[in-house]
Order: C-alpha cells, then sequence, then structure tokens
DNA sequence: ATAATATATTCTTTTAATAGAATATACAAG
DNA sequence: CTTGTATATTCTATTAAAAGAATATATTAT
C-alpha cells in the first residue's frame, strides 16, 4: 500500500537507505532512471517508485530528455533536515547555559556532581 | 512487531515525528519520562518505546535518579546526519564543475544538442 | 511486607511502507 | 503502424513500524 500513501515529509523520505544512496548517486550530477538502476543495482521499477517518492518531496527534480527522464538532486529541500538538525545542535550545545535543569536535580539529589566530570567543558 | 526490529540507524529514527518532538524537548535539557509525556501530550508507554528507540541509535544517554530516567540528547550523534546532508550539499555545490555526466549524454544521445541550449557551454 | 510512583515490557491489532511481477504509457525509429 | 527502448503504474504479497491495553519491574516510603 505504498504508493496511496507515500511517504509526505523529507525527514520519511531519506529514511530509506536506497533512496539515500539514490540522492548521492544524483548529487553528482543528473542521471537518467536506468543510469541509476545499473549503477545502483536496482530494478527498474523500484528506481522510479524511489524517484517518485523523492520528487513528491521535492528532493529531486526532473526534465525530460527524448524519452529519457533525468533526476537531479534539489539540494534546498535538504535545508529542511540541515536546519532541523542545526536547531537541535544549537539548542543542545548551549544547555551549559541553562543550569535550570541542573539545578532542579541538585536539590532533589544528595551529590549529582559526579554527572559533570569528564565534561571538561567550561560549563557557565 | 515494533520491539523485534527497532529501527537500527539514526535517519529512522528520526523519521518518526513524535520521535523529533522528543529530541527536541530533550535539546534544551534533561528531561524525566513522565516529564516529555506531559510536555508533549504523549501515553508512557509510548514515550518510554520511542526513548528506547532514541537510546538504541546512540541519539539520547539516560542516567538513573531515584525512580525516574532522566533522559539527555546526545548531540554528537546529530553529526551522522548533519554529515550526510553536508557531504551532498557539497557534491551539489560543485556539481558544475563536474561535466562528466553531461558528456556521457552527448556520447549516447543522437541529438541532445536543445538539451544544451542556453547553457552555453563549450561541448568538443 | 505493603502501597505508591515511575518506567519498561509484552502482546495484539492496525497501519504504512517495501518488494516483486506484470503491465501500461511515452517517445523514437523504421 | 509496428518495433524497440525508457519509464511509470498497478496489484498483490510481505515486512516493518506504531498504537493500545495490560502487566511487569524498580525504587521509595510507610
Amino acid at each position: 500500500m505504498a504508493r496511496s500513501t507515500p511517504p509526505q515529509d523529507v525527514f520519511t523520505a531519506v529514511a530509506e537507505p536506497q533512496r539515500r544512496q539514490i540522492l548521492t548517486a544524483l548529487a553528482s550530477g543528473e542521471r537518467s532512471v536506468n543510469e541509476l538502476a545499473d549503477l545502483l543495482q536496482f530494478r527498474q521499477p523500484q528506481t522510479s517508485k524511489h524517484l517518485q517518492v523523492l520528487k513528491e518531496v521535492g528532493l529531486v527534480d526532473v526534465r525530460s530528455l527524448g524519452q529519457q527522464r533525468l533526476y537531479q538532486l534539489n539540494g534546498e529541500r535538504l535545508k529542511v533536515i540541515q536546519d532541523w538538525v542545526e536547531a537541535l545542535e544549537q539548542l543542545w550545545t548551549s544547555r551549559f547555559k541553562r543550569l535550570d535543569t541542573l539545578l532542579e536535580h541538585l536539590q532533589q539529589t544528595p551529590s549529582p556532581v559526579e554527572t559533570l566530570e569528564g565534561h571538561g567543558d567550561a560549563h557557565e
């Protein structure tokens, strides 16, 4: 029942290993369906199907050249993922400045000091 | 059958919207299971299950504090995703320098000249 | 030992994604 | 119009993930 409900978000699309391979193959340039299938040792229908998914979430674009369909990575869409990851990392990195949680625990536990050992970071 | 074959890679783990919410909630600091469940309006068992998945792929760490389990984002593991995205973007950005693919097509197709219109490339 | 709280696990059901095989469509060439 | 090549789609079967309910385990307090 894959066709009736295709992955709609970029994250789901990229969760598939074969689709990541396709994207990687496309990163260095435009390829036709059969080129991709040959290169990655996938069957043609599977390749087409994965490409449809990638197209639906905007990770690839297509253009027609005769009877071929040339697929191309759309790097812009990768930013959806990148932005999310970076936002998380921002928060994670700046978590040392927010001692709220830590202080909460300090009030509750006898000696949670060991938790901080080994970080070596300037935590304040 | 989710428990028997849990997602092993970071990409699959992150494909789940609720797990992304959990990670986002954890980005600003450590939280207990119930804190997360309350905050995100998830049920406790679901929350635990998602956390196990995240733990298995290394995206979160746990420590025990009394009867609570405090989960914490492991930002390092996010780099797996980030590195992959950035590698792709690198290639995508530098794709203009690599005309190999384009030249390949020139050799295979009879008159793909129309394809080149507007490019202004010297093709032989 | 019993009760209360916090979290984890198991089992079942439901839903969604993937593969495979077969077929359809599109375009080009003769 | 028939053939060949490239790609897309449909249908079915399989597999995997997720939700839900119930229960188990762990820790603390009484």
